[in-house]
DNA sequence: TGTACATCAGTGAACGCGCGTTCACTGATGTAC
DNA sequence: TGTACATCAGTGAACGCGCGTTCACTGATGTAC
């Protein structure tokens, strides 16, 4: 609620307003916690400047909101690069946990990032920095064997669920949504790795279901006898 | 884009006029696409009748908006109870691509319906009703033995990832998506069922992702062998 | 059967609001001479 | 060293717009007597 007037810039400083104007766009999402206080006017008392300021450093309310964006990416992908390292199907589950919580941590963000109708017809190149990141880790199980198919389909696939988790946390919380957001998150990357690991191993026609079950319950008892002794770290997938 | 003036409706049949408002917006957020267009004066405007009619029926704006996603989630109940029957693994699957196809027809209705930040702190009782439908189809999964776990968490999970491919591409359509819509949904249905399926069966830990990947392969060629016979119609899970 | 009247289904015009955006201006400050 | 000047970093006030909402009104129509 800095409504205190910003003491003016230097001469030859005047871009340090841009990055005050981000921050600040940032600060009111955070507080706020919706994407319709995020107005021009809004911005620029939060930055404890006058309105036109803005647009000193932006063409337009457009323009600002897609550097907001822009940031947002940019954390994600380096997110998704923290994420990387060691076994690269448990990488993959460390995404999708550290991807889950930035979302719930910045909800407001992430509305405007995934839900906002999109403008253009092109892909942001940070955007498309941190969607390489994913499909590079995906690629990484693939090459290990762990998942088939097409990197950037597996990708989105997994993305897609985690996506759909957050998003669903975010804008309907009133869903019987169990306590534990943390185990929730986690069952929903087991489910989105486990899915994307067996799809493609399985026969197109699977019932009847309590004879799959069978299967299932008879490949889970033993995987469990011959990964019983192979520990790995206190992550799961 | 019925301009064309509406002929009044004959005394004792006002209510008529709140159907054809509701009617109106909905054809608004099919052709526009967006939810932005839903404005009280465009809804008049469509229905062919003056902006102060709609308060005659609405009390304002944000119940009109409810009353629109109520119908939503009437058609999506409707779609949920029609997928139901035969197999429950199958039935699940039905379940999730008539969810998706629904999503993919309206994407405007559902950006409204799922979306938009919610107001109170309730469920709607349409939207229980629908959930209701999706966590009877999991419990029945889950009496068959082929799911393990709260129906109540596996539906959110499977719903999660089905809402997550869907309002992806609605919100994303510049992401590097394969081609094949149904496909995409197919595999992503696919991904989520046999997640479901898995994951309680699963020890905890299981990389090294060589040998879990192998393990994997030796379990798909069995199930192969043993569902070889088991032909069942034409539908995948 | 005729007529006064209450009621119903809407209309026309206006309200105030917040928004994005623009325009002419101001005052400090570094620089050329 | 002093000073005129160009430039930079903003300001103050206003613009037009579309929105949700309100208010007093209108004209058709069923009904009571």
């Amino acid at each position: 609620m800095a409504t205190t007037r910003r003491v003016r810039a230097r001469r030859g400083e005047g871009v340090l307003l841009r990055e005050e104007i981000l921050c600040a766009a940032g600060d009111l999402l955070a507080e706020t916690g919706t994407e319709d206080a995020l107005t021009v006017r809004a911005v620029a008392v939060r930055a404890g400047v006058t309105t036109p300021s803005v647009y000193l450093h932006f063409a337009g309310k457009e323009e600002l909101v897609e550097a907001v964006c822009l940031r947002a990416w940019d954390e994600l992908g380096r997110i998704f690069a923290e994420s990387r390292g060691g076994d690269p199907f448990l990488a993959l589950g460390r995404c999708g946990r550290a991807y889950a919580r930035f979302a719930l941590d910045h909800p407001a963000q992430y509305r405007v990032l995934m839900m906002r109708p999109t403008a253009g017809p092109g892909v942001p190149p940070a955007a498309a920095a941190a969607f390489g990141h994913m499909v590079a880790a995906v690629a990484a199980c693939v090459r290990e064997g762990v998942l088939q198919g097409d990197p950037e389909t597996l990708a989105l696939g997994l993305w897609s669920a985690v996506h759909g988790c957050v998003s669903l946390l975010i804008a309907q919380p009133s869903f019987p949504w169990p306590e534990d957001r943390e185990a929730l998150i986690a069952h929903i990357v087991h489910m989105a790795g486990f899915g994307a690991a067996m799809q493609s191993r399985l026969p197109r026609a699977l019932p009847p279901s309590a004879r799959l079950a069978a299967e299932l319950d008879d490949f889970g008892v033993r995987l469990a006898d011959a990964g019983g002794t192979q520990s790995c770290q206190t992550d799961s997938v």
